[in-house]
DNA sequence: CTCGAAGACATCGTATACGATCCGATCGTA
DNA sequence: TACGATCGGATCGTATACGATGTCTTCGAG
C-alpha cells in the first residue's frame, strides 16, 4: 500500500514558512514596519533563505508586506487614506457578497451568527477587549459573507480583511461608541436577512452602508 | 557625481522575469495550461532558475499561474463557472469605479473614450479581428475606471481583466451580435457620463449591468 | 562643531549543486 | 493480453556560496 501521498504535516518549506509569517503579522506579533530580514528568519524557521524569498514574495503579492530591492522587506503599514479605501473595498464586497449569500443562509448560521453578536454586545458591558472585538467582528461577517456563490469574492474579501487585520488600526481605534451602533447595525441585518421576500438590491445597499459606517467613525477618531 | 539609482533599464532580474512571463501569457503566446518549466524558462530568459522561481511565484498570487508541488507550474485555465465567476467581480467592480469616477471625468477623456468605441464599431463593418475587439474594449472600459479614487479598486478591476484576457475565453467566444450590443450599451453608458446630475446609484447598477451582458452571451454561446 | 568622504558591516540577489519526488516507459509474470 | 513492479529521466526543492548593493559609522578637513 502506498504511503498518503501528503502525509498531512509535510509541507514544502517555503509553504511552511508562508504560513507561519502570515500567522504572525495578522496576529500582529510582526506589526505594519516591522523589519523581515531573509537571513534572520532563516535562522529562526530553521530553513535556508530560499524558501523565505518564496513566501515573502507570496506575501509581497497579498498585500501584507513590502518589499524594496536591495533594501528588504517589510510588514506593510496603510496610510490613513490607504486604510480608508481598503474598508471601501470591504465595503463593496461584502455588501455584495450578502446580497449573494442571503438565500444560502439557513436558520442555524443566522443563529450562529446571532450568538457571535450577542458576544459583541457582552464586550459592551465588560471591558472591551480590542483584540476579542476585532476576532468577533470577522467572524460574524464572514460567517454570512462566506456563503457567497462566487468564490472569487469570498477570497477578495479574506485577502481585505486579512490587509485590515495586519495594519492593526481598528485594534488601536474601535471607540466603545461605534461598537454599540455596529451591534444594533448587525441585528438589523440579520433581521433583514430572516425574510424571505426582502429586496436584493436593498440588502447590498445597507451591509455596504454599514461597512462604510466603520470607516467614518475611525476618520473621525483620528481627528479628520 | 553618483549614478543613477536605478538606470532606467536595471530591473533585477527576478522582476524582469516577471515581467517577460507576465506579458507571454496576458498576449496569449502561453496559452492556458501552457507548461512552465523552471529550468526551460531559465534557459530562456538567460538566468538562474532562482529568480524564475520567484517571478511563477508572483504570477501565481495574482491568480495567472497555477502551480502543483512537486510538478511544476502552468498558465491558469478557467472552467467555465470560474470564467463567470470573474466576470461578475468585474461587473461589481467596474460598476463602483465608474459610479466613483464619474465626477473626474473630463469632456477629453469622454471624446477619447467615444473615439475608441468608434473604432470598436468600425470593427463591426469590417472583418472582426478578436484581438483587437478585446484590446479596444479594455482600453475603453479602463480609461473611465482609472479615473476612480480607489487605488485598490483600480488596481483589482486591472487584475481581473488581467486573468480574463490570459484565460483567452473571449479572444475565442466573442460574437459579432454581442459586440453590437456592448458597442451600444457603451454609448448609452458616455451619454449617460456626460450628464451631470446623473444618479450614482443608477449609473453603478448600468454598468454593472453592461458588464454582466457579456457573461450571459457567452454563457449562451457555449450552449448552457 | 559641521559636513562630507571612506570604510566596514549587514543584507540582498543569483548561480550552482545535489538530493527528493514524480511520471512514464519497460519488463516480467499470471 | 492485462496487470503490476521496477527503473530511468525529467523536474522540482533547498542548501550553500559569493558577489553586489545599501546603510551606518568613523574619521578627517574645513
Amino acid at each position: 500500500m502506498a504511503p498518503p501521498r501528503v502525509p498531512a504535516g509535510d509541507l514544502s518549506k517555503h509553504e511552511a514558512a508562508y504560513r507561519t509569517l502570515r500567522q504572525r503579522i495578522l496576529e500582529g506579533r510582526y506589526g505594519p514596519g516591522y523589519r523581515l530580514v531573509l537571513s534572520g528568519l532563516a535562522r529562526d524557521l530553521e530553513v535556508s533563505p530560499v524558501p523565505i524569498r518564496e513566501a515573502i514574495r507570496r506575501l509581497e503579492a497579498e498585500g501584507l508586506v513590502t518589499f524594496e530591492r536591495n533594501v528588504g522587506a517589510r510588514v506593510a503599514t496603510l496610510t490613513d487614506d490607504a486604510w480608508e479605501e481598503l474598508v471601501e473595498m470591504l465595503a463593496l464586497l461584502d455588501g455584495y457578497a450578502v446580497r449573494q449569500a442571503q438565500p444560502m443562509l439557513t436558520p442555524e448560521i443566522l443563529a450562529e451568527a446571532e450568538q457571535i453578536n450577542a458576544a459583541l454586545r457582552r464586550q459592551l458591558t465588560g471591558g472591551i477587549d480590542n483584540e476579542a472585538v476585532m476576532a468577533l467582528h470577522r467572524r460574524f461577517h464572514r460567517l454570512i459573507y462566506s456563503r457567497a456563490a462566487n468564490t472569487y469574492l469570498v477570497d477578495a474579501l479574506d485577502q481585505v480583511w486579512d490587509r485590515i487585520d495586519a495594519s492593526r488600526v481598528l485594534v488601536s481605534l474601535y471607540p466603545a461608541k461605534r461598537l454599540a451602533s455596529a451591534v444594533d447595525e448587525h441585528d438589523e441585518l440579520l433581521q433583514r436577512l430572516r425574510q424571505e421576500r426582502v429586496n436584493p438590491s436593498d440588502l447590498e445597499q445597507f451591509a455596504r452602508w454599514h461597512n462604510l459606517n466603520a470607516a467614518v467613525t475611525i476618520r473621525n477618531a483620528r481627528g479628520r
